[in-house]
DNA sequence: ATTCTTACA
DNA sequence: TGTAAGGA
């Protein structure tokens, strides 16, 4: 297609299966999440020094990488600030909904154990 | 070029 | 929080 050395399969802009391939493999640094995010890199650093998001782990990695789940929080946190609450407010409120999600599919996940 | 920590306004 | 310094 286009000219690069790109040895991927193409990935169908309608396909919602290329979509998790895609949010599944997706890493951002710190720069670009900012960039995309209107949230300044001073603000996800401290966020993450204060533990209301972490940064993907690895040895020998120095830098910050933020995976889907991450940025999905991000995203959530700065809406929750944004209709004023406390950054402690919106971490509990972050907490909360992520124990909620967790222990939902963790029941579905038990009734097809089969998958 | 990009990110990191530390520190000060 | 924004920004600057100085190192990686």
């Amino acid at each position: 297609m286009s000219k690069k050395t790109s040895q991927h399969h193409d990935v169908n802009p309608i396909n919602a299966l290329d979509d998790h391939e895609f949010l599944a493999k997706l890493v951002v640094g710190i720069g670009e999440v900012a960039e995309i995010t209107g949230i300044p890199q001073r603000q996800l650093r401290y966020w993450q020094e204060k533990g209301l998001i972490k940064a993907i782990d690895g040895t020998g990695i120095t830098t910050r990488r933020f995976n889907y789940l991450e940025i999905k929080k991000i995203l959530l946190i700065k809406e929750l600030l944004d209709e004023g609450f406390t950054l402690e407010a919106a971490a509990n409120k972050v907490e909360k909904r992520m124990e909620l999600i967790n222990s939902t599919f963790k029941k579905f996940k038990n009734r097809h154990k089969d998958i």
